[in-house]
DNA sequence: CTGATTGCAAACCGTTTGCATTCTT
DNA sequence: AAGAATGCAAACGGTTTGCAATCAG
């Protein structure tokens, strides 16, 4: 953790960024809710809560310097939100997710599952690939569990 | 074509909602604009030239009830406007789109090429999927023509 | 020191909503 | 006639921006 932090102010920094407290904090609680998938008001609040002092807008302007460095992606379901993503390390490619209709919740799959499409779409499409969202809509498990019980 | 106008308005009758002229006009500018990907706001000002006295918020209105029949898609490639792409008859699925990083460009796949991947996800995250959104980031054809010619 | 970064508030912009009016059926 | 649909303008909510003050290097 603490050394996975070490490397993204590296990363910063060798980009030509400052290291700021603000910055900081905004990295730490992303990698504290790595699972969830925050907004930005999101992190914005869960950094207020240890730096009281931290406006929306320069959290905004965090996410979106974390983004062209590609240490977090910025997504969106749908709703008029945009959700932020830190990169798995060593990552080249997306994650996908699974939204479940019913419940809401967002479960991420890690795996790739894509490289046989991505051949035939550069290969038929002529289309170089550089980077995937995919998302699947459906019912989650445990939704699934819940209309069976009735 | 106008055998597809004829069948859309019936859906709308059969499920309870009155064919207005509005209405009529914004369906056809979307079947006459199949292949882009037209924002709200696009299909407004498209409409407006043929019948100038429509209001956006009945664009809108009129797009959220077609979303909701399932007529039209909406989509989201992640500037903050939101698309609506007419479905294809018959398709069960959502297409897939290819997003040019360069030109901005957006084409379509019609092919389903996530049979085998959904089987996958249905069998192991034990979710069952409903519909699916999948996006490729990269450079089309044309865009990398252009850069073997320097 | 000096330019980058911040916090605040105001501006933005796509979208939604309230309401009186008009139109389908 | 009666409820649905429309147009307008105002409200909304997430995001961006201008600016003076502050801070990191």
């Amino acid at each position: 953790m603490e050394d996975r932090l070490e490397r993204i102010k590296k990363q910063l920094h060798s980009a030509g960024y400052k290291l700021t407290p603000q910055r900081e904090a905004t990295v730490r609680v992303l990698l504290e809710h790595e699972e969830d998938h925050l907004s930005a008001e999101d992190v914005y609040l869960l950094v207020k809560e240890k730096s009281p002092e931290i406006g929306l807008a320069t959290v905004y302007r965090t996410l979106e310097l974390l983004t062209e460095l590609k240490i977090v992606d910025k997504i969106n379901f749908g709703d008029g939100v945009s959700r932020y993503d830190l990169r798995k390390e060593g990552a080249a490619h997306f994650h996908h997710h699974l939204v479940c209709l019913e419940c809401g919740s967002v479960a991420e799959i890690q795996e790739d599952l894509l490289e046989d499409v991505e051949a035939i779409v550069e290969r038929e499409w002529k289309f170089k690939i550089k980077d995937h969202r995919l998302t699947f809509h459906g019912i989650c498990h445990r939704c699934q569990q819940k209309h069976e019980e009735k």
